[in-house]
DNA sequence: CGGTCGGCAGTTTTT
DNA sequence: CTGCCGACCG
C-alpha cells in the first residue's frame, strides 16, 4: 500500500488519535475526553478501514444517538472521503432499529404499516389503558406508569420478565404494562423504547437474520457509547460479537443520561464482554485553554466512579475563570448581560457566546434581561415542530389517509375539528374495538352496520366516513406536499385554527404553512429505497426526527440554553448560571451519591464548553416558585482551585485574597448618604434611559463595583450597576 | 362544546 | 410564581 496517498488520513492527528484510526481491525475503546477530537477520530477510522484495510462500505455500521450527530458524521465521511456513502449504514440507534423493522415486519410480528407512537401518543394510550383496568387514575397515575415501562423496556424486561412477588405496585405496574403492550399490538404501533427492543428481539428469535447482518456488518463504531442503554449494548454485544473490527467512543465523565436508562457500566463492562478490547484514551484537548482545563479536572476528579482521564492542552493559561457573586437573579442576569454587552463591543459573535444553566425555568429572567438590552438570543428547548399541536393534528390526517387502521391518529382526529362525536360514541367504539380485537375503524365501520350506535351519533360518524372518503379522492396523484396542503384545508384543519383567537392562532397557521414547506422539501431528498411512498416515508421521518429545533433564527444571537442541551457543543464564551447548592447539584440529586456524581459529569461537561472565558454566577437570593430561598455557593464551584478563580465580589473589596467566600454587601441606606464618590444621594429622585424616574433608596460597594438600588414609579425597584446604568440627577 | 376556576406540583431530553 | 389538568357550568 501507498502510504503517500493515504498520508491525509493521519497527518493532522495526535499519537493517541492516530492508535486509535491505524490499527488493523480490532476492538477498540476509545475514551475520548471533551474537545479531543472523538468524531474525527471515528470518521478517520472509518476512511482508514475503507482506504487500507479496503472494507466494502457496505459492511461498515456507525451508530449515534442524535440525527444531528448521525447527519454530521455523515457529512464529514462523505467530504473526507470524497464519495457518497455507498451502502454504508450511519444512523441513530431509533433509525436503524426501525430499518431494520421495516425490512423484516413479518419476522417482528407486526403489521406492515405499524406506526411509531411518540411520548405524547404514549401518554395518551396509557391513560387508555388504565381508565379500561378500571384503575383510579389518581393512585395510578399514568405519567408513573409511563416512566416504568419504559425504564422496563430499556432494560430489556417484558411484563413477564417481572416478578412482583405480592407487591401491589409492581404487580399493578406489571398488569399496566402488559395491557399496554396488547393495546399497541392491537393498533400496530410501537414506541421509542420498543423499536429498539423489537430489533433486538427479531435477532434473537431469527438467528439466520442475526446471522445475515453479523456476515454485513463486519465493521461497527458507536458514538457516545456512555449514553447507550441496556438493550442497545444487547443489540452491539450481538453484533459485534462476530465481527471484523468494533470501536465503541465514548467518555464516562460526560455520561449525563442516567436518569433515562443510559448505563454508564457498559463502559466498564465492554472490556469484560470483549476480553481482546485495547484502551485508548484521548487526552489532549483542543477547545479550551489550561485554566479551563484545570478546572475540570479539579471538578471531576472528586467522582469514584470513573475510569480517570486528564485533559491536557499544549495552548496557553488563558483567563482566570470570572465568579460572580450576585444579590439576586435579576441582579445575576443583569451581570451576565452587561458582560455580553462588554464582550460584543470587544468585537465577539453573538453566537460565540452561551449561557448555560441548570433547568430551563431559570432562563426566563435572563431573556428578560437580554431583552431589555436589546441583544439577539436564541433559546434552545422548548418544542420541537413535529411535537406542536397543530402539526400533530395535521400529520394525524396524513396518518389515517396512508391507513386508517392506526388508532391513535384516527383518535385524534376523528373529533377534529368537532363534529359531533361525542365521548360516549368513541367509548362505544373503543369497547367494540377491544372486544372484537379489531381497529378503531373497523369497529366504527361494523358498529354502523350492526346499527349498534343510534341516530345522531350515527350521522356524525358517518359524516366522518364520507369526509375521509373525499380526502382519499382528493389527494389521489397528488405530491406530497399537494397532499398535505389539501388535507389541511379540506379537513377543516385550517378553519378551526384561524378561529382561535389570540397570538398562537397566527403562529399555528404559519406552522402549517411550514409543514407543507416541509413536505416538499421532503419529498426532494425522499430515498425510495427506504419507504415504498414519500407520504409513509414523510410519516416516519415525523416521528423519528422531532424536528430541529426552530433553526429559522439566523440572525447572530446568543445561545442560551441547559447544560444538557450544551453537551457536544463549544463556545469561545460561555456563563454557567446558577451555581448554587440545590439549584446545581439539583435538589433532587442530592440524596443519592450515583446522581450526585451525574451532576458533577454535568458540571464538568459545562466548563468544557468554555475555550477561552468561563463566567460562573450564583445569587445570595432567588426566588424559587414565588419564595425567597438562600442557596450556599455550589459545591462544584468550591471544587476548582482558588488560584483559578477570580471571585467579583459587591461589595469591590479588593484586598482580600481570590478566596471564595463571599460576605454579604454592606448596605448603606441612610437617606441623604451620598453614593461613594459621586454626587448621588440616598433618597434622591433618578432618570433612567429605560426604566424612568425612581428614587435611590441604597446602594453598595464603591468604585467600579458600586451598585445602587432604585425603585422605579412603573419598573418596581432594581439593583443597577453604577457605571452603566447612565442615571441623571 | 368551550370557557373558566381551583388545586397542585414543580430537573435534566432524545428518539 | 407559573402552568397544567380536571371539574364544573352555561
Amino acid at each position: 500500500m501507498n502510504t503517500d496517498d493515504l498520508s491525509y488520513l493521519l497527518n493532522d492527528l495526535n499519537d493517541a488519535q492516530r492508535q486509535a484510526v491505524a490499527a488493523p481491525p480490532d476492538r477498540q475503546r476509545v475514551l475520548a475526553g471533551a474537545g479531543s477530537g472523538k468524531t474525527r477520530v471515528l470518521v478517520h477510522r472509518i476512511a482508514w478501514l475503507i482506504q487500507v484495510e479496503q472494507a466494502s462500505p457496505y459492511s461498515v455500521l456507525a451508530v449515534t444517538f442524535t440525527n444531528k450527530a448521525a447527519a454530521e458524521m455523515r457529512g464529514r465521511i462523505q467530504s473526507l472521503l470524497g464519495q457518497h456513502l455507498q451502502g454504508m449504514w450511519v444512523g441513530t440507534f431509533h433509525g436503524l432499529a426501525h430499518r431494520l423493522l421495516r425490512a423484516h415486519w413479518q419476522e417482528a410480528g407486526l403489521p406492515e404499516h405499524f406506526q411509531i407512537l411518540d411520548s405524547d401518543d404514549q401518554h395518551r394510550l396509557i391513560r387508555r389503558v388504565i381508565k379500561d383496568l378500571n384503575l383510579d387514575e389518581q393512585r395510578w397515575p399514568p405519567k408513573q406508569a409511563q416512566i416504568f415501562i419504559n425504564s422496563r423496556k430499556d432494560e430489556g424486561l417484558r411484563p413477564q420478565n417481572i416478578q412482583a412477588n405480592g407487591d401491589l405496585f409492581l404487580a399493578t405496574q406489571r398488569n399496566i404494562y402488559a395491557a399496554y403492550e396488547a393495546a399497541c399490538q392491537r393498533a400496530g404501533a410501537i414506541d421509542f423504547s420498543e423499536l429498539l427492543l423489537r430489533a433486538l428481539d427479531l435477532w434473537r428469535n431469527h438467528p439466520g437474520l442475526l446471522e445475515h447482518y453479523q456476515r454485513r456488518f463486519r465493521h461497527l463504531l458507536v458514538d457516545e457509547f456512555q449514553d447507550t442503554n441496556a438493550v442497545q449494548y444487547a443489540w452491539l454485544r450481538l453484533l459485534g460479537q462476530s465481527g471484523d473490527s468494533l470501536m465503541v467512543v465514548g467518555d464516562d465523565d460526560q455520561s449525563i443520561y442516567g436518569w433515562r436508562g443510559a448505563k454508564i457500566q457498559n463502559i466498564f463492562q465492554f472490556c469484560t464482554d470483549f476480553p481482546d478490547a485495547r484502551t485508548v484514551r484521548l487526552e489532549q484537548n483542543y477547545r479550551s485553554s489550561a485554566t479551563i482545563l484545570n478546572a475540570a479536572n479539579a471538578v471531576i476528579a472528586h467522582n469514584q466512579e470513573r475510569l480517570g482521564k486528564e485533559l491536557w492542552t499544549e495552548g496557553s493559561q488563558g483567563e482566570p475563570i470570572a465568579l460572580y457573586a450576585a444579590f439576586n437573579e435579576y441582579d445575576e442576569a443583569r451581570y451576565v448581560t452587561e458582560q455580553i454587552r462588554q464582550a460584543i463591543g470587544r468585537g465577539l459573535a453573538r453566537q460565540d457566546i452561551a449561557i448555560l444553566y441548570r433547568s430551563n425555568a431559570q432562563s426566563r429572567v435572563l431573556e428578560e434581561s437580554l431583552l431589555r438590552e436589546g441583544i439577539p438570543y436564541r433559546i434552545y428547548g422548548g418544542q420541537r415542530f413535529f411535537e406542536r399541536a397543530e402539526i400533530k393534528n395535521a400529520m394525524a390526517y396524513l396518518c389515517v389517509i396512508h391507513n386508517p387502521h392506526q388508532d391513535a391518529a384516527l383518535e385524534r382526529i376523528i373529533n377534529l375539528p368537532t363534529r359531533g362525536i361525542g365521548d360516549k360514541t368513541l367509548d362505544q367504539l373503543r369497547d367494540y374495538a377491544r372486544a372484537h380485537q379489531v381497529s378503531l375503524w373497523t369497529a366504527l365501520h361494523q358498529s354502523l352496520e350492526r346499527a349498534l350506535i343510534s341516530g345522531r351519533a350515527a350521522s356524525a360518524l358517518l359524516g366522518f366516513v364520507q369526509l375521509l372518503e373525499e380526502l382519499t379522492q382528493a389527494v389521489q396523484g397528488a405530491s406530497l406536499p399537494r397532499l398535505t396542503q389539501i388535507l389541511i384545508e379540506r379537513s377543516g384543519l385550517w378553519e378551526y385554527h384561524r378561529n382561535e383567537k389570540g397570538e398562537k392562532a397566527r403562529t399555528r397557521l404559519e406552522n402549517l404553512e411550514e409543514l407543507v414547506n416541509a413536505a416538499a422539501a421532503f419529498e426532494q431528498d425522499w430515498d425510495s429505497s427506504e419507504t415504498p411512498t414519500p407520504l409513509a416515508g414523510f410519516l416516519a421521518h415525523a416521528s423519528l426526527e422531532s424536528g430541529e429545533q426552530q433553526a429559522a433564527e439566523h440572525e447572530d444571537s446568543v445561545q442560551l440554553m441547559t447544560l444538557h442541551t450544551a453537551k457536544g457543543l463549544e463556545f469561545p464564551l460561555v456563563f454557567m448560571v446558577g451555581m448554587e447548592e440545590g439549584l446545581f447539584p439539583h435538589q433532587m440529586s442530592l440524596e443519592e451519591p450515583g446522581r450526585l456524581e451525574e451532576e458533577r459529569r454535568l458540571a464538568y461537561v459545562g466548563i468544557t464548553r468554555a475555550m477561552q472565558r468561563l463566567v460562573m454566577s450564583h445569587a445570595e437570593v432567588r426566588h424559587l416558585y414565588g419564595k425567597e430561598v438562600r442557596h450556599a455557593l455550589s459545591r462544584f464551584v468550591r471544587e476548582i482551585p482558588s488560584a483559578l478563580i477570580h471571585s467579583i465580589r459587591l461589595s469591590g473589596n479588593s484586598g482580600r485574597a481570590s478566596g471564595l467566600a463571599t460576605s454579604a454587601p454592606r448596605l448603606s441606606e441612610s437617606k441623604g448618604t451620598a453614593v461613594a464618590g459621586t454626587e448621588l444621594k440616598v433618597g434622591q429622585l433618578v432618570r433612567h434611559a429605560l426604566f424612568g424616574v425612581g428614587v435611590l433608596q441604597a446602594f453598595e460597594g464603591s468604585g467600579a463595583h458600586t451598585r445602587v438600588q432604585i425603585k422605579f414609579d412603573t419598573e418596581g425597584t432594581k439593583w443597577l450597576m453604577l457605571s452603566h446604568a447612565k442615571l441623571e440627577s
